[in-house]
DNA sequence: ACCTGAACACCGTTCAAGT
DNA sequence: ACCTGAACACCGTTCAAGT
């Protein structure tokens, strides 16, 4: 069996030049664009470790070394594909004007989602961090934590704080996912045990998993905290 | 110059065994502790991708296939780094019992600066993180709430709030201090434009650089939220 | 029981060329 | 302007040996 890579592809078109130009077929030309949507399926199907140049090209029909006149390097793929990933449409359009807790709470369920639905950006982030989309919904939030009445003194830490809530659980989420048998297994450990981890053992706390619950109930303690009294 | 990798490490000792062997000289056995100890050091110095298999076996004075006798792989490898580095010692020995609030501060902020000290250690977070040491600090957590009155429906709510909050905060400081020029950079521009992002630009949230003070503020308010009333 | 080098199947990226 | 293959300097790990 010969040696050669990608030996299934065929060299050459099957289809004749009679028939007219169709848009779909074949290879569109190479771009940003294309790169960028891309990455993101090879991500999403194969996770980080899923993404290499090489495999990137293979899929684009295109050599390794073509990328590399549209994008920087590997990083700069990577900058892209989260930033593509984390747009805010916004909250629902009402006509009722919103509490301003609902309006926070919207906002951060959808980020955390939006992470989730693409589990390796949780270990991009937040060192790439600060492309606009993040700055627009952290300037939205500070608009409504303003609105409602929030000291300025306080505005800064309590939207960090915010912040770090949403990272933490959304991080913490997506990891906890993938090895679900891990903490089963640490779980049952802790209670044939029993010794030196009774409360914990007792309460559970690595085998519940109503983890869209545990994140709101965890949110409101933070609201109520930042509440202005 | 010849082409030899590692040429400067001379072939013999130049000890001569006249002298009486001293524990200290020429390189210890190997030993899983050993490799452990030295892949901090790596890490420390050159971050997680500094870190291979074959610089440990360099630094250890050994053939990178002798790491794996000790060792699975370098996910082993990483996996005991971390938990080298995260035990805890406990709060301070004092005779007055203290404020369960103070307990939780100070045990939250021990574990950030524990993490802070090892940088790289914030990447690898939470993924690895059910060893015995993250465990008994949950563990000492639930029975301080607990015992500071609050209920068992709210408990693992309030353990996991607390915990998503310490893992954003500090996996948030530990990127941003990478990289304070971007942060810099990014906020001038909020400021020139202001057109975008009038609120953050104002508040000067990116130039904010008391994470210390924000840290404490912030889990102020988680704590205000979930205090039993 | 402990250590080793050669070899395999990969990486990202530089470079000098092709059209 | 856009794309390419060959080559470089790396990776982690398998395997078959050595002591």
């Amino acid at each position: 069996m010969p040696a050669k890579r990608g030996g299934a592809r065929s060299k050459r078109s099957d289809r004749t030049s009679l028939q007219p130009v169709q848009e779909q077929a074949s290879e569109p030309p190479l771009s940003r664009d294309r790169i960028v949507a891309t990455a993101v399926e090879l991500l999403d199907a194969h996770g980080l470790d899923g993404l290499t140049m090489r495999r990137l090209a293979d899929r684009l029909g295109a050599g390794v070394m073509s990328l590399y006149w549209h994008v920087d390097n590997k990083e700069d793929v990577l900058d892209l594909a989260l930033d593509a990933v984390l747009d805010y449409r916004g909250p629902p359009q009402s006509d009722d004007p919103q509490d301003w807790r609902t309006e926070i709470v919207h906002m951060l369920e959808d980020w955390r989602a939006s992470m989730l639905r693409h589990p390796w950006s949780t270990s991009l982030l937040p060192r790439r961090a600060l492309g606009q989309n993040i700055l627009s919904r952290l300037e939205r939030m500070s608009k409504t934590l303003s609105r409602a009445g929030v000291a300025d003194a306080d505005l800064n830490a309590a939207i960090w704080s915010l912040w770090n809530y949403v990272m933490g659980a959304t991080i913490t989420r997506a990891s906890f996912d993938v090895s679900d048998e891990d903490r089963a297994v640490a779980q049952q450990r802790l209670e044939q045990l029993s010794g030196p981890y009774p409360t914990i053992g007792r309460s559970r706390l690595l085998l519940d998993d109503d983890w869209d619950g545990a994140f709101r109930k965890g949110l409101g303690f933070l609201l109520d905290g930042l509440s202005p009294k």
